[in-house]
DNA sequence: TGCATCTATAGACGACTGGTCTAATCAGGC
DNA sequence: GCCTGATTAGACCAGTCGTCTATAGATGCA
C-alpha cells in the first residue's frame, strides 16, 4: 500500500544525520563512516543515492536551505504582526537560537561557507542561490514594511530594499561567526542593536515582544 | 656568526607557506605533506617544531594576528589624515583586498572562524582574543575620531565605541563571507555603504580618497 | 504461483593519505 | 674521538573515499 518508496526515507535519513554531524563539525574533517555509522545505513547504500561526498553536500545544502526558506516564509507571513514586527521577530528568533550550539539547530552557511566554496564549485552555487533566496525574501517583506508603514519611509533613503536586506543579512552572518569564536550572545546581541538602528528605529521603543535575561 | 638558529627559518617557513594554503583550502582539508612538500621541509622536522598539528593551527592564527595587528596599527596611524579617514581607509583596503582571491592575503579569521571554532578549543581562544583586539583597536579610533569632530557626536547615541567597533567589525565578517559565496565585490560594497550608516556620515561626501570602479 | 528484473542493502576491499613517533643521522664543542 | 642536542628519515596504523561483488527485496508479467 504504501506507495513512497523506501528509497526517501533512507536518502532523508542520511540527509539529517548529516546536517547534524556536519553543522558540527564542519565538511572535511568529518567522514562518510561517522556519518553512515550515526544514521544505521550500510556504506553501500550511500553510493546509491550519492554520487560522491560532494553530490552529497550539494544535496545537504540544497535540503538544508529548502526547509530553512519554508520556515522563514512561515515566520514572515505570519498573522496579527507587522510586517516590521516580523522582521525583528525573524532575527530575534536568529538571536535566540543561535547564540548557543544547539546540535542541530545550526545554521549550514555560516558554518560551511568559508570551508567550502573555496572547495566546491557546486557546493558553493547551492549557497549563493540560497542566501540570495533568503536575503531577496527579507527584502520583500522590508519593501511590504514601508509600504504599510510599519517601517519608517526614511530607510529608503540609504538605498533599495534590497541593498538594505543584503547588509542586514551580512551583519548577522558575521554575527554568527564572531559567535562562534567568542561563544557567548554579545555579538548577537551587537547585531540585534545595529538592526535598529539600520532600519531607523528608535532602539529603546521595542517593536516585538523580546525576552529580557 | 650567525647566532639566530636556523629554527626559526625553518619554523616560520612552515607558518607562512601554511597560512597560504590553509588560508586556502582550510584547516581539515589540508594534510601536514601538502604543507611540508610545498615548503620543502622534510614531514619528520614538523614534530621538531609543534607538536601537533593543532598546536600549529594555533601556532599560525596566532602569527596572524600578530602580523595583522601591527598593520592595522600603521594604517591607522598614518599622519595626514583624520582618525575619521583612516578607519575608512581600513575598511576601503579591505574591501580592495578581500572582494576576490589573492591567494596570500586573506583573511585566516573569516576562512577559519567557524571551521576550527568547533574543533579546537585552543584555536578558538586564539581567534577570540585576536578579534577582540582588533575591536579594541578600532574602538579607541572611534573614539578618537569623535574626540577630535572627524566623527560626529551622534554615533555615541547608538552605545559606546566598542560596541559600534563590535558592530562593524561583525558587519565585515559576514560581509567577507558571503563575498566568499558570490564571489563579486558586492558584499563589500554593500558593507561600505553601512559602514557610512552605522557612523552617521553623509554617504554621498566621500572622506577619503576611494577608488572608483 | 513461478520466474525475471530492477532497486536497494550489505560490507569487504583497494589504494591512498592522515597525523604521530621512534630510531638514526648530523653538527658542533671539547 | 666522543658526547650532546638539534634535525631528519621513514615506518606505522588508523582512517579516507570510493569500488565492487553478492545478497535481499520488491515488482512485473505470465
Amino acid at each position: 500500500m504504501n506507495m513512497t518508496p523506501v528509497t526517501g526515507d533512507v536518502r532523508q535519513r542520511i540527509l539529517n544525520t548529516g546536517q547534524v554531524i556536519i553543522g558540527g563539525k564542519g565538511f572535511s574533517a568529518v567522514g562518510l563512516n561517522e556519518i553512515l555509522k550515526a544514521a544505521e545505513v550500510p556504506k553501500g547504500s550511500f553510493y546509491h543515492y550519492f554520487s560522491s561526498k560532494e553530490a552529497f553536500g550539494e544535496a545537504l545544502l540544497e535540503d538544508y536551505f529548502t526547509t530553512y526558506l519554508a520556515q522563514t516564509e512561515e515566520r514572515l507571513t505570519q498573522p496579527v504582526a507587522s510586517n516590521a514586527e516580523r522582521l525583528l521577530g525573524y532575527w530575534a528568533h536568529w538571536r535566540d537560537t543561535q547564540h548557543y550550539c544547539d546540535p542541530s539547530g545550526k545554521c549550514l552557511a555560516v558554518k560551511l561557507a568559508a570551508e567550502v566554496s573555496d572547495l566546491s564549485e557546486r557546493m558553493r552555487r547551492v549557497l549563493q542561490q540560497g542566501t540570495e533566496r533568503i536575503i531577496a525574501r527579507l527584502a520583500q517583506s522590508i519593501e511590504a514594511a514601508v509600504a504599510e508603514g510599519s517601517l519608517p519611509q526614511s530607510v529608503n533613503i540609504q538605498g533599495s530594499a534590497l541593498e538594505l536586506a543584503t547588509t542586514l543579512y551580512q551583519l548577522w552572518l558575521g554575527a554568527s561567526l564572531r559567535a562562534k569564536i567568542t561563544r557567548d550572545r554579545v555579538p548577537l546581541d551587537a547585531a540585534f542593536k545595529a538592526t535598529y538602528a539600520l532600519l531607523n528605529l528608535d532602539p529603546n521603543r521595542s517593536l516585538t515582544q523580546e525576552r529580557t535575561q
